[in-house]
DNA sequence: TCGTGCGGTGTACGGCGTACACCTTGGCTG
DNA sequence: CAGCCAAGGTGTACGCCGTACACCGCACGA
């Protein structure tokens, strides 16, 4: 795609370059087809020019994520924390749909790098700037978890259905067979529309569901002046049965 | 380890042995040390010779993944939906504990095995059975996430840090320079016993906390009555201000 | 006695990341 | 202008990986 014609010359490569070939070709053939030769072959040099750029493979997917990462909309100023950090990690929720290999990479990452160090602490600053304890905001922050990026793990990954309606529909009585519980809440949401399992649920509401779920949490926690060493004694948050 | 001396007939090979042997050599050399050829090696054999019980390589690593699955003890009666999920949540917890690789290998299948839809059949049996309506359940699952397998993406990745206090205090100087916010959770509750950074951190705690947290939320909803219906104009479960 | 099939073997292929030695070129310095 | 040097790009090669395919020995049922 990038493919020179013969005689023209190739502009140099710079470690920027190779970033962003990176992160479009994984848009374009997906992360697991991604190699270092590939990558080359579409930037139109041999793999071993690529190791100019950068160490190794893996500080190119670190570099990736950087690329990702760049693309999250600086903090909206102006409203309180709660809406702020929402619409912060929405923000994030968006790179990262336009980028479906990156919170693969990201969780595969053994440390973090400066630029998601950056995202990181601007976060912790948000909650902080809301008037978040240090000791609170340590843990809303773990409990977010991979939230902060906008993404949940998946609990029913992409199965793609069979396209024929018949075999779709006798997988699902097999489903509904052996896994009645799953089966009535993957009908739940699209029994209206009589859609199929699992297409009716909609992850944008689900993300936000638990998100607001955990905010809210969060909120209420602060209101109440809550300190983690009242309840190192019994760990529940909020006083569960557990 | 389990090399023959010679002249020993070794006992036949089977599909179970394998997936136990791979597990074992996973929690010993790590995930990413286990190859068909490493594994064949621990048990003896040709790598070959392993193909005539999984299918593939993937096959084995779901089947890793059953083994482990299969650890997470069955639910308890006789209590409450809260405590019976969440020490059954704590069960899986303990499980995946035992085998550090496992949570990135359960996050890396793209499709659930029959094990592992057993057992989220199972959970969602028991948010049914304490009266959560479908519709509730199917959300609260996926709020739950990762977290029913008893694990959370960490934010801060184990870097291990410098032995030598003087090296990681300069890391530490340099950290709080950059990240202000960072440091100052990161501190804060290793604070008193001026613990390392990170090191201060409750794992367990941090878990309960976002679990509890999520408990007590779906508690909440589940006894207003929650219904998704109510809410998909303006999807904020408990009317936060987003 | 003779298939037959199951468990195990041996060889080989194509792909991967990347070490290392090499070459080309453009720009700076003397 | 000559000479040099570093930056960018090349070519070859190595050791890993997963696994296709043909084969072999042996226990067992017919």
């Amino acid at each position: 795609m990038v493919q020179q014609v013969a005689g023209a010359r190739r502009a140099p490569l710079n470690r920027d370059r190779v970033l962003r070939a990176a992160v479009a070709l994984a848009d374009d053939i997906g992360i697991e087809s991604l190699s270092m030769r590939s990558l080359a072959q579409e930037l139109g040099v041999v793999p071993m020019a690529l190791y100019k750029h950068v160490a190794n493979k893996e500080e190119l997917l670190d570099g990736m994520v950087d690329v990702v990462v760049g693309e999250i909309d600086p903090p909206v100023g102006g409203t309180d924390w709660k809406t702020a950090i929402r619409q912060r990690i929405l923000s994030a929720r968006r790179a990262l749909l336009r980028h479906p290999w990156a919170s693969r990479v990201i969780e595969s990452r053994p440390r973090p790098t400066l630029v998601v160090l950056d995202y990181l602490n601007s976060v912790v600053g948000m909650f902080r700037a809301g008037g978040f304890s240090v000791d609170l905001t340590h843990h809303v922050m773990h409990a977010l978890g991979s939230r902060v990026w906008g993404f949940t793990q998946e609990l029913f990954p992409g199965s793609p259905l069979p396209a024929d309606p018949e075999a779709q529909a006798a997988a699902f009585r097999e489903l509904a067979g052996r896994y009645p519980h799953i089966a009535e809440i993957a009908m739940g949401p699209a029994h209206d529309e009589g859609s199929v399992v699992g297409q009716g649920c909609d992850d944008q509401f689900e993300f936000e569901f638990a998100l607001d779920l955990l905010l809210d949490g969060f909120e209420k926690l602060h209101q109440q002046g809550w300190r983690s060493a009242l309840m190192r004694v019994r760990p529940s948050p909020a006083g569960g049965t557990g």
